[in-house]
DNA sequence: CGCACAAGCGCACACGTGTGCATTTAACGC
DNA sequence: GCGTTAAATGCACACGTGTGCGCTTGTGCG
């Protein structure tokens, strides 16, 4: 090994293809010492103007790439960020991570991606995270049992939960404000003159979800007592399109279905509306008034025109990067936060 | 320092719950030497069957969680692998990197995202890549420079180009079928009675929707011969359903417009159709005939039902992977390849 | 001209793991 | 019982970087 180098060393620049170029190889083509590249590409330290700028073209001409392993192994923190999410099959959620993904490059992170698909594997995959040093975890999927979130806790390491419930001690939580929207989508479907409402989202339902149809449910809960109108409560088998279409077809059949209904997700409700229109003949919003939940760019498109409680997947992302760049620029030292993200009614040809 | 670990050292379990386990901790623990720990966690070297499980479950019981930076460094390799792509807003990028996600979580690796929608800062966020040291690259869009493939050639990283032109000498290239895709448009337009063409992409264009329209354009070559059909060459702004809406408005206003139309994708066709049914009032497919390309979740939701041709976002995936893994087991002794993934023609209400 | 002080720089250690090689232990054959 | 061999294990170095501390060099003041 050694005489290796050496043999390296003295053949000189003979063979520098296959070698990987390092902040020694930086130093000694400068120069000066190693621990100089160092301070000059971290910005630190009380390093002349000059020798910085020789040091910093050297590096460029040498086409140096620093080894973020090795500086996270000496940091003990990497520049990595863990993004535990359950596949992308969710539009919503997609149009999250997409904004999300950006937010983090653009204050110099990378997202790590952990599906959690199969939440049974969640606890031990939201541990592996830990493995790579992350400097921050956001989860958009799945709930963390408190235990596991303690291990985060406990290195210093901040935890932003979206739109998720906020069991976890000590995480930041962000939501989009979900008792508004189930009241806003109340009033809609009540201006939109229907009386026999249905709140439809996956049955057992997610936090979110059930948090929506209960501020529904609050919203018209004086003209329920009066029997002013009516409510049922509708489930469905998974939360997307095909959940919504299936449900449709079966709540819709019977005679005394609803006539004015809000789905937890957009999603669910473009399944529902389709099942409406092209299988059972209802017109929308004539027959049946439908309200959704996210404003998912499917939901404006023409065929669609879906009223809906939107909340700005950019802000959202923006809100969470904000609490993790907080808790990384003072660790440990920032208190858990929980943030409200405002929503609003976009009112269109579904009511 | 020295003084303070012989301190903790003395203390002994007296304040345990801010350290983080190392594999000396275990081996400590369980009473042997930490390479042996080592050993045991590789499966590698001969361990007798009792010194391992002893090991493992001391392990176990610690909580001990392997840093992958430290073992990244020493092996000069990491287990991730990195994701070129350009955001996630073309729904069946997004279907592909779901399943690609998941494939590569299940050979034991682990996705390290990189948006690069700027693409002038394609080359640089691709060199970042090595500053992980990556195990692969799979590149899902834009078009890496041969200079920057060489890196990661002389460095043995393998890299996948997926639907991208194979310019890059030494990578693999897992591409569909976009020649028998765009041949199999051709004859559901002729079979839909249809006599004058068109194929609608953003303009300038992707290798892959050059790549089809090419295919598509032969395919009907013949005819064109002879007179017996025309072809128009159409372009839109954006590769989305915005952009397919736009330039169905600007495109079917005119008189003369085509009756039947290829798009380079399903998300395009969508605007096209809305455009076409919403805002000029023709009937979709007796007054214009659509085919479109990828099928994506959308296209087969009931209120579009737009014929298409498929490819296989999981398929996709699968075969990506493949390539990766072959690469990686036998590191820089495996010719890089050219992969085709089949298509078919999915028949629905727009032809 | 000598001394003090500050700025710039280099030495050497630490981070946690994998692994070649030497060493120890056990088993077996003669 | 001893020598030989193989299996099991421990020692120590290497990976590339950040950083505390001491050394060198230059400058200004008395």
């Amino acid at each position: 090994m050694q005489s290796k180098h050496k043999a390296a060393k003295t053949t000189g620049a003979e063979k520098p293809e296959n070698r990987v170029i390092t902040s020694a190889d930086v130093a000694r083509e400068a120069g000066v010492a190693r621990s100089t590249v160092s301070r000059c590409l971290s910005g630190d330290g009380r390093i002349s103007e000059e020798t910085r700028q020789r040091v910093l073209q050297t590096a460029d001409r040498l086409g140096y790439q620093i080894n973020q392993i090795a500086r996270s192994m000496n940091r003990r923190k990497s520049d990595l960020i863990g993004l535990v999410t359950s596949g992308l099959e969710d539009p919503f959620r997609v149009q999250f991570l997409h904004h999300l993904i950006s937010a983090i490059q653009k204050i110099g992170y990378r997202p790590l991606v952990i599906d959690v698909s199969a939440p049974e594997h969640m606890s031990r995959s939201m541990l592996n995270l830990l493995q790579y040093q992350v400097a921050g975890v956001v989860v958009t999927s799945g709930s963390p049992s408190p235990e596991i979130g303690q291990h985060f806790i406990r290195r210093n390491v901040p935890v932003v939960l979206v739109n998720r419930a906020g069991l976890l001690e000590g995480a930041d939580v962000v939501n989009c404000d979900n008792d508004t929207g189930g009241r806003l989508a109340a009033e809609a479907l009540l201006a939109a003159g229907k009386r026999h409402f249905g709140f439809l989202n996956m049955t057992g339902g997610t936090y979110s979800g059930n948090a929506r149809g209960e501020a529904f449910v609050a919203a018209i809960a004086p003209k329920l007592a009066s029997g002013e109108v009516r409510f049922s409560l509708l489930g469905c088998d998974s939360a997307d399109y095909e959940g919504g279409y299936q449900a449709g077809l079966q709540i819709l059949s019977n005679r005394d279905a609803p006539d004015g209904i809000f789905c937890g997700k957009d999603h669910i409700a473009l399944g529902l509306m389709d099942a409406a229109r092209f299988e059972l003949g209802l017109r929308v919003p004539h027959d049946l008034a439908i309200v959704g939940f996210d404003d998912i760019t499917a939901s404006s498109q023409k065929a669609y025109g879906l009223t809906t409680i939107r909340q700005s997947a950019e802000d959202l992302a923006a809100l969470t990067v904000a609490r993790l760049a907080e808790h990384i620029a003072a660790p440990g030292q920032t208190a858990s936060q929980r943030v409200v993200l405002p929503v609003d009614l976009v009112q269109r040809s579904s009511t």
